[in-house]
This record gives C-alpha cells, structure tokens and sequence, in this order.
DNA sequence: CGAGCAATTGAAATGGGTCAAGACGTGTGG
DNA sequence: CCACACGTCTTGACCCATTTCAATTGCTCG
C-alpha cells in the first residue's frame, strides 16, 4: 500500500522535449523554452509497483502526475467498503488536480499496472499556468475533456443494461488503448478483473462474467486472461451506443 | 441593494462589478480592470422560458453561458430517447465550455424554471483565456469540481439503492440550495418532477414515487408540489452517504 | 368544466444480486 | 517435478429490488 518507502526520489528522469505522451497532457502546447521552465519545475520521474495508492481520498497530497504508461484507476470507496471506480487513466492523463487544489482529495488514485508517472508538485501550480496561459488553456481542455468522459459513463452506468455498460467500457477500453498502439489489430492489454469492471459499471463481478460470457458467445469479444480482443467492432459499438470512429459505411438511421 | 457604482461604459445589461454570481464563476479571480475587459467581451444577458433548450448535443453552439438565477440541467440522450440527467445547475455555473471548443456539443442544457444568463462568445474565449490565465485556472477549477461532482453522482447511481440515490440527490440540491438562499429553514423550491429525478438518478418515476413515499413516511422530508422541506436533515444525509458535520456513531451493521 | 400532465397505487414480470460450489490457473515452497 | 494455496472465473439455483404495465387520482390552467 505504501509506495513512498519504495520510491527512491531522484532527479535522473526522460528529458521533456523527448516525452512521449507530450502531445497528449498539459505540455501540448508549448514550445521548447516553455518546456525547459516546466522541467525546471517538475520534481521527478516516479515508477509505482501495480496495486499501489497515488494517493487516497481524504488525504493530503502535494502532487500533479501525468501518466507516462501504464493504468490507473480512480475510485471512490463509500463508508460500507462499496467500490466506485470512476474512470480507467492511460498513458498522457493528467491526474491529482481537483477544484480546491489545496484540500484533501476527492477520490483515491491506484496502479493497475506498474506505472511511470511525471511529478509535479501541486504548490505553484496556479503561478506556473499564469506565466504560461497556454499551458491553463490547455488544462481546461483537459478538465472539460474528463468531464464529457464522466458524463458518459454516468449516461452508460444510468441508463443502460449490464450488456450494454459492458460492451461500452470495452469499446471505450478499445479506442483509447488504440491511441497508444501502433498496430490496430490484435489482442490488446486489458489489467483489470472482472471485479474491477463490475465496480466500475455498477455490477457484480458474477454479473459481469455472464455478460462477458454473452458477447463471447455472439462473437463480439475475446477475452481470455488479461487481454481483450475485439471480433465486431460494429456490432460492439452498436451495444455501447457509440458512434464507432473509423465505421466502415453503414445506414444506421 | 445600494448602487453606489462608478459610471462605466454600459451596453443593454446588468454591470460586471454588481454580479450577483461573480464570487461562483469564472470572473471570482479577476480585478476590476480586468472585469471591464470581460464586460466588453460579453454579449448580453438573455432570458431563457422554463422548457426551453440552451443547446442541443450534436449542434453547434456559439456561445458560453453563467446562470444568473433560475435551474439548467445537462442532459444526454440516448439514441432510443432514454434520458440520463447528468447535472443540475444553479446560480453561478458556468455552462457550454467542452474540451472541443469549436466541434458540436457533447450534452444538452434546458432551462427548468424561467432563466437569465449571461452569455459570452465562443469564439476568442481561449484568447480571452490567455490574456487572463486567472481565468483559466479558474475554469479548470470548475470543470474539475464538476467532475468531481459527476464522480459523486456516478458513485450513488453505481452503487447505492435507490433510497440512497435519492437522499444523496435531495442533499445535494439542499445543501446546494442553501449557498444562496438568506434563511436556512422552510422549504426549498424544487422545480423536478419525479421523472426528472428518475432521469438523474437512473430510477423510473414510478419507483422514485415509492421511494420518496418511504422518505416521507420516516419523517426524513417532505416534498409538496415543486418544494422540498428537509425534515431529518441528519437521517437524509446519514441515507445519503454524505458526511454533514460529524455522524453521530452507530454501528452500522 | 374538461384537458392534460404529474403523482400514486397495485399486480405481475424480470434483470441483476446473492449464495455457494467448483474449476482454472499461476506462483511458491518442498 | 509435484502439491498446495490463493485469487479469479464460471456456473447453478434462488431471491428480491426495481421495472413494467395499467388504472386512478389529483392538480393546474385555459
């Protein structure tokens, strides 16, 4: 549970201008002497073990992370032990930051994988957006951005039958995994349980083994062990109620 | 009120510096000049008939809106008319800013009750942004505790019953209520109807009936045509899940 | 006064939960 | 190399919270 005993904080770390997930985070925009003034800032490159907190709710945290690869989820743990994860982070998220930037936090970050991250300490933060707006601009991007994504878990979790919230996790799973990919085909990684979907659609991991089971047998997914592959594109995202992103043309209304 | 405000330049529309909602918005940070360069920046405040639709998801929309007084909702449709409510505004949101500014929207807003808003362009809001970086940093802060507040309603219709969802709900719109209403006693106005709830919460109308019928029969509230009087506020949000100062210990289970 | 929407109530159906037992790995230690 | 232990997945049987369908009662407003 502990990672900060683990974690030797040193300054050695991947240099900005050569980062990988740069097109997709806060950096975006900036040009490279912005980008040296935020690697003055940054305070390190952090490896965390699969299975460990970032941080947790209710608790202090001083830090801004961007996923550099790996998962992550955050979730929310009611009083009775209930689990609600909220969302599933991969490579280019920027994570920790919330409205009252020096409160506790709202919700509990955890490592599905192991995990690099990019740290940046939380306190400045607000100076640093002010000498590069750019940068604030693009964080509000960001912060609009995961709340679309909130919303249309909300809508799925809501409104929609256990296939239906199942079939759009795994097409969600499956268009974002395939930004980071190189190869569109194949099975792709998938780090989770099916206790870890059943919390984050609202069901019982039981539940989700038959569903599962459901679009295996209508030869919609492969799921076997950690990986995911996806046979019907079309079909799976007509479950999910997703317009499917690169569709082959179809008369769908 | 007293209006002991300088002259300013006016167009057809209440000044900057006597908002109402300044403190709750996008403008808290800014100083009174920067307040004038905002106040140019704006269009014109709008009233909005309860019913009527702000945007739809999936048109394109020019503008930004602050809720000056009244109740919007942010809602998704799904393709066969089912409806998930993702969030009730009130005085001081700010509305119509997703991560793609210029793409079409990815929710829909209606009025509840009769509106005024304050409307700004679209177009030139991250170069507006970028001049005030106070500003975008205070979005963000908003979008974030938008999230935040999309998390905590993910984590009730996710995970709760729906004795909870409700509670968890009419807490929310109390305590929310409260910030801007003098008197903390009496009823409240709620402009719901029961499907309304039931859209939000991922429950039929008919089964938020029962529920609320089972509220009122605990003498946790009372709901009466389109208000709410909290009865038991403490029970409401012991139900609810939500921490309202310090619960008093019980073993629960 | 009647039209129409919202709320209530009852009865029946069902999707998903719960409980429980096994099967299937996979890594560990002997 | 085996055995065993632990976590995960699967499957069956039963249960119950919520949905669905349907009828009735208000309430508001023209």
């Amino acid at each position: 549970m502990d990672l900060t005993a683990r974690t030797l904080p040193r300054k050695s770390q991947a240099q900005c201008v050569n980062c990988g997930v740069r097109a997709q985070t806060v950096c975006a925009a900036l040009g490279d002497p912005q980008l040296e003034e935020v690697e003055a800032y940054k305070l390190r490159d952090q490896s965390i073990p699969a299975g460990s907190d970032l941080f947790l709710q209710d608790e202090q945290n001083d830090h801004l992370y961007t996923v550099q690869n790996g998962w992550i989820m955050l979730y929310t743990l009611l009083k009775d032990g209930r689990r609600q994860i909220n969302e599933f982070c991969m490579a280019g998220a920027f994570i920790g930051c919330q409205s009252d930037l020096t409160g506790p936090m709202a919700y509990s970050a955890q490592a599905l994988t192991d995990v690099t991250v990019c740290v940046l300490p939380r306190a400045g933060i607000d100076a640093l957006f002010r000498r590069m707006p750019e940068m604030a601009v693009r964080f509000a991007c960001i912060a609009a951005k995961s709340q679309e994504n909130a919303f249309a878990t909300l809508a799925s979790v809501g409104r929609g039958s256990a296939r239906e919230r199942v079939a759009h996790l795994l097409a969600d799973l499956e268009s974002r995994s395939q930004e980071h990919r190189s190869n569109a085909q194949g099975p792709l990684p998938l780090p989770l349980t099916q206790e870890h979907i059943g919390d984050a659609l609202g069901l019982t991991s039981v539940h989700v083994s038959r569903t599962l089971k459901g679009l295996r047998e209508d030869n919609i997914v492969s799921v076997q062990g950690r990986s995911l592959q996806v046979l019907d594109r079309q079909a799976l995202f007509e479950i999910a109620g997703m317009a499917p992103v690169a569709a082959p043309s179809r008369p769908t209304e």
